[in-house]
RNA sequence: GGUGGAGUGGCCGAGAGGCGAGGCAACGGCCUGCAAAGCCGUCUACACGGGUUCAAAUCCCGUCUCCACCUCCA
């Protein structure tokens, strides 16, 4: 397999540091507000990734932080008068239900930035002691010029870039440097610390959580495009200072636009998942969020999104009225080769997309001409194919329980009434009696339930209602 | 000022020197009592100007437009 790395800006050989274990470290939310589909979009592409190298045989380890503490989550709690943690955590329910909504894997481990201040004063004494950083007046900052890789992954130099923002908090040797810890104000949160009482600055969290999980070097290390620079930067001369190998390979994926431009919380452009599940279904979100390649971005627009939900009906559509003349057929082990090579070249899901767009063309002409086998053939890679990208309906997270609740009785119960409909209508038809037919499908398409004659005969489906 | 990215047909969206990814829409046909679904076919492309090459959407040079990062950001 080929992956993107941003650190060498080339497409490379993926080789894990291990035989058969994959180490990811994915940045994931900082808690201050309920996610948008952008951030949704970047836990989909490496639920792919991970989905991809397990089906290789991969044991994977991935890792998504919380970021539970920043200034803005301070801030917020006390405009609102109300401890920090009641921001943070409601939003953290929030993320993890779109997770869930979308069907992304569990991560192996998600821990939070204010579980792990020891791991954090730990890392700064040795950053400390080797002269990467300084104390002042509470503060510790990172003295960039002390790490001469610095700006290599974002292509900066330190001689062309503007001044830290947090420049004034306290006594930089250099505007340029960051801050690992801030010396607590009145009324903020706070943790002792051998420097007095503070809280994390925003990159030290993740740097000492991939050291607590991953170990001082592991495999992929992923996130948005936005957080290269300073984000990724400043971990990268925050864990290399202190002796840690880091990352390996550095992905990051690209955001979702609105009339052109990012998505994000301080535009206000922001289209949440919650309120998306409420208007299409998860996995059609899924569909349009995963289907393009990670590293473009995504304009969105209802039309495209109404575009998804036509093309994903063309996949389900197959994959329900194969299942219909075969019975359950279970994916294929192994996913059709043009598709492998497809996903190993640098996750080209567009292109595994075209191998699944065409096996379902095959497969409806296998349907039209009766050939059972071609079918099942076809439903099975079709199966395997969508397994891979966490789109097949009839697996996990998507497949409805374990079969025997309310609303599986009560799909046999309008079966058997659908049914009692179409026999009156399938009776007026054989004796041509068209306008008695029609009738009963016109009024089984205002209770909302859609007929269509096959070949094996009529077949209903409910009607679909996106819009 | 520094550093990156993008401009593809009506639309979405891949590709990256020679064989027209795929989807949506449209049109024509097949199938159907009709419809739906499906299948087959058709149409409109590579921002602009130069250059290299037998051959350029793809490489080189220049131009324009848009976006992002350098401040919180997936």
């Amino acid at each position: 397999m080929r992956l993107y790395d941003t650190s060498t800006r080339t497409v490379r050989d993926f080789v894990p540091l291990v035989e058969g274990t994959v180490t990811i470290y994915l940045c994931g939310a900082t808690v201050q507000a309920p996610p948008h589909i952008g951030h949704i979009r970047s836990g989909l592409n490496f639920d792919v990734l991970r989905r991809w190298l397990a089906y290789q045989g991969n044991d994977v380890v991935f890792c998504r932080n919380v970021t539970d503490i920043d200034d803005k989550i301070i801030s917020k709690a006390a405009e609102a008068g109300v401890p920090w943690w009641r921001i943070g955590y409601p939003n953290e329910r929030a993320f993890n239900a779109a997770y869930d909504a979308l069907g992304c894997l569990p991560p192996t481990v998600e821990p939070r930035a204010t579980g792990h201040v020891p791991e954090m004063i730990e890392l700064m004494q040795r950053l400390i002691t080797t002269g990467h950083a300084y104390p002042s007046d509470g503060d510790v900052y990172f003295d960039v010029h002390s790490y001469p890789e610095y700006g290599a992954l974002s292509g900066q130099r330190l001689d062309g870039m503007r001044d830290q923002g947090d420049a004034g908090v306290g006594a930089k040797r250099d505007v340029r440097d960051f801050a690992l810890w801030k010396a607590a104000k009145p009324g903020e949160p706070s943790w002792d610390t051998p420097w007095g009482r503070g809280r994390p600055g925003w990159h030290l969290e993740c740097s000492a959580m991939a050291h607590r999980y991953l170990g001082e070097r592991f495999d992929i290390h992923g996130g948005g495009l936005d957080l290269v620079f300073p984000h990724h930067e400043n971990e990268i001369a925050q864990s290399k200072a202190a002796g840690d190998g880091f990352a390996n390979y550095w992905m990051h994926n690209a955001w979702v636009t609105m009339s052109g431009e990012k998505m994000s919380k301080s535009l206000g452009n922001s289209v949440l998942v919650s309120e998306m599940v409420k208007r299409w279904p998860p996995i059609v979100l899924r569909y349009y969020l995963a289907s393009p390649h990670y590293r473009s971005m995504i304009e969105y627009s209802p039309e495209a999104l109404q575009e998804a939900a036509t093309s994903f009906g063309r996949i389900e559509g197959f994959l329900e009225r194969a299942a219909e003349l075969t019975g359950a057929v279970e994916p294929d082990a192994a996913v059709p080769a043009e598709f492998a090579a497809a996903m190993d070249d640098d996750l080209g899901v567009p292109q595994a997309m075209a191998v699944v767009h065409n096996t379902v063309r095959e497969g409806n002409t296998a349907l039209a001409a009766g050939d059972k086998d071609a079918v099942a053939a076809h439903l099975g890679a079709l199966r395997a194919m969508l397994g891979v990208l966490g789109l097949d309906p009839a697996a996990e997270p998507w497949a409805s329980g374990t079969g025997h609740d309310r609303s599986e009785d009560l799909r046999h119960v309008v079966d058997s009434l659908v049914h009692l409909a179409l026999d009156q209508r399938q009776a007026a038809r054989g004796r041509k009696d068209y306008a008695a037919a029609d009738a009963v499908r016109n009024q089984l398409a205002e209770a909302g339930v859609a007929v269509e004659d096959t070949p094996q005969g009529p077949r209903w489906t409910l009607e679909k209602n996106g819009q």
